[in-house]
RNA sequence: GCCUGCAUAGCUCAGUCGGUAGAGCACUUCCUUGGUAAGGAAGAGGUCAUCGGUUCAAAUCCGAUUGCAGGCUCCA
């Protein structure tokens, strides 16, 4: 097949250089296909002012001012220019200009972002790449010609503030996708769609998990089968915290804006905070547990032979972020920390992490569940003292090689208040969410002046650690559900067992059997309902209960049932002790009794380019 | 918050040119007692998100509001 991609002339034979081939591939090729969009627009609206047009992660997008909006027929014609455009099979020819040229020719056409982008660029002399008339600024590189780009599509118009800056004029920006192989483009493509289908949302309505009101936006209702979920991981992560030493507190939800004074969020985070007044107070729904678990600590004196002291506290916190920020469970108004502050002495800050990482590592194994570690430390606007950072940074270093798992460094990206360890899973869209985290705080000890006594009979300041494993709840949940497209493993599922009864005469065998299962906490139910099989059948799978249990008069005879799982299908008549040993073993231990389908996006996405998300503390 | 789009029965969705609303599933009742993904019949269910405007007439056209979606921004 012909090769229009621009390909280094070696021959390199090692895995890595193969993925950075492909991806200096995948780069040219969304990179160009964003300058044929770009001339298409140009084409048929002559007046468009172009801003920027990069490649992404799975494609590439461009601004534009435009006289008017764009609609998603336009982005049907800019396709089909497009189609032309890349027939014509032009090259792409790098030139460059000088500085005064660039800026006289963007200028006579009026391109003022063009113009802005030439000012920003250090170099006297501007890279110019033109295909087929078309002329833009640009670094490049880009594909030999324009053939190269004819597996695309365009998949969406948004806003886009101009640099990222909300003060800054809202341009159009389309998003569209390129790929070597119309294979590629077609696998893309579907997996979209399978990631529409198995959006948490979606299957959070036809589960009948949670739902939302527009009394309260942002803030879940919880129905028996959510809650059931939710509770359930509450209680593994209980047993947790027990086995690794934790004490559970609950702390008030509202309090005086003081606390937060004195904590520092209000100068921060004031606008991200709900609050009420009270008798001439204002009071604040807390939007993390931090400053009111560091009053706990305060309560009376505490012992070097306390630390570490790991404290845990679920309890519901309130942010009010933008309307436009809400997104299902993801990203709520009202949600839940599985928190906890650790406090200690920098000397136990390493084994402390340690056993984080792995906490954390157990608790996603639980679900196979891939997630990355990201290391970051201190930024420019650091506070308290370099030697304690240069410490702290060393201690979550080694903690994090003793623990075996590769990691990438983020320089300069921890908080002004201490270094943090990030941990991003991926979802079924190959998007990176934070859930778990782990953050020293050198800043919340000193401002609420905490203090131990040493072994020197000294008073000592401790070190504090916040950490959660699941992060939210509530959004541990929402990627969970895509993560298993909705099927949980038997000790999660809302309902854990249903009988089906061939007929009336062999509801009660079933009846005893389910209440017996009950009794020793199985979530079982008999479906007594005047149906055939099939419809029985149908109805649970599409509920997709793990285990289905048949009993017709020949069960009946011989003391069995029929399964059928969720994960295997029909395994045939066992022995009622046989079912309930392996039921009851798998509820036990948690067994990840699930079929998971994995999308394989490791070929397409390029993992490096993490877009920075939420620092939740 | 900003840009664009969407909002019709519990759910998924039709609804032509502006002429007072329709399907499937779910639900209720009845019949059917059956063997691994939908048995049959009947019934009930809607202030077409809300408010306002245009019009003889609005689910339909216009505006505002709310919510949701995709983005952007934000995310101690």
């Amino acid at each position: 097949m012909e090769d229009v991609v621009n390909e280094p002339e070696n021959e390199p034979a090692s895995e890595q250089d193969q993925a950075s081939r492909r991806k200096d591939k995948l780069f040219r090729l969304r990179h160009s296909t964003a300058h044929i969009m770009a001339q298409a627009v140009v084409e048929m609206m002559p007046e468009a002012k172009l801003a920027i047009g990069p490649p992404i992660a799975d494609g590439f997008y461009y601004d534009f001012e435009l006289p008017r909006s764009l609609s998603d027929a336009d982005l049907v014609e800019i396709e089909s220019r497009m189609q032309k455009i890349i027939k014509g099979n032009h090259d792409f020819v790098r030139t460059s200009m000088s500085r005064d040229e660039a800026k006289k020719f963007f200028g006579e056409k009026e391109q003022g972002y063009k113009l802005e982008l030439i000012d920003g660029i250090a170099d006297e002399e501007m890279s110019i790449y033109t295909q087929g008339g078309f002329v833009d600024l640009c670094a490049g590189p880009h594909v030999g010609r324009s053939k190269a780009c004819k597996h695309f599509k365009l998949l969406s118009v948004a806003g886009a503030y101009w640099r990222g800056d909300s003060t800054r004029p809202m341009l159009q920006r389309i998003y569209g996708t390129v790929w070597p192989t119309k294979e590629e483009l077609d696998t893309f493509l579907e997996i979209k769609e399978e990631a529409k289908r198995r959006d948490h949302r979606r299957l959070g309505k036809e589960l009948d998990l949670f739902s939302f009101h527009p009394y309260s936006p942002g803030a879940a209702f919880w129905h028996p089968s959510g809650l059931i979920l939710y509770e359930e991981l509450v209680r593994y992560w209980r047993e947790l915290q027990k086995t690794a030493g934790y004490m559970e507190i609950r702390n008030p939800l509202i309090y005086d804006s003081e606390l937060y004074a004195v904590s520092g969020h209000l100068d921060h985070y004031a606008q991200h905070m709900f609050t009420l007044e009270c008798e001439g107070r204002t009071m604040c729904l807390k939007p993390m547990n931090c400053p009111d678990t560091m009053l706990f600590y305060k309560t009376k004196k505490r012992s070097y032979r306390e630390l570490p002291m790991r404290v845990a506290e679920t309890q519901t916190l309130h942010r009010n972020e933008l309307s436009g920020a809400l997104s299902g469970l993801t990203r709520c108004r009202q949600f839940t920390q599985d928190d906890a502050h650790i406090f200690a002495t920098m000397d136990q800050i390493q084994d402390e992490i340690l056993a984080l990482l792995r906490m954390v590592h157990d608790t996603y194994a639980l679900f196979d569940l891939d997630y990355r570690l990201y290391l970051s430390t201190r930024p420019a606007d650091f506070m308290g003292e370099l030697a304690l950072w240069d410490q702290a940074e060393k201690a979550l270093e080694q903690a994090i090689e003793k623990a075996g798992k590769p990691y990438h460094v983020n320089e300069g990206d921890g908080a002004f208040y201490g270094p943090k360890i990030d941990i991003y899973i991926r979802d079924s869209m190959g998007r990176m969410w934070q859930c778990a985290t782990i953050q020293l705080d050198f800043q919340l000890p000193e401002r609420f002046e905490l203090e131990y006594v040493g072994a020197d009979n000294a008073v000592h300041r401790p070190v504090v650690i916040h950490r959660a494993v699941f992060g939210s709840i509530e959004r541990f949940i929402g990627v969970l559900l895509e993560h298993l497209a909705g099927a949980m493993p038997t000790w999660l599922s809302p309902q854990q067992a249903i009988f089906l009864p061939i007929n009336d005469d062999c509801a009660a065998y079933c009846e005893k059997i389910a209440a017996d299962w009950r009794a020793k906490g199985v979530r079982a139910e008999v479906d007594t309902r005047p149906e055939k099989m099939g419809y029985k059948i149908r109805l649970a799978e599409l509920a997709k209960i793990p285990y289905m249990l048949v009993a017709g008069a020949k069960e009946i005879e011989s003391g069995t049932l029929s399964l059928r799982t969720y994960k295997d299908g029909p395994r045939g008549e066992l022995s009622v002790s046989e079912i309930e040993t392996e039921l009851l073993s798998r509820i036990a231990q948690r067994t990840l009794d699930v079929n998971i389908k994995k999308f394989d996006l490791d070929a397409f996405v390029d993992v490096e380019d993490l877009d920075a998300e939420a620092k939740e503390y």
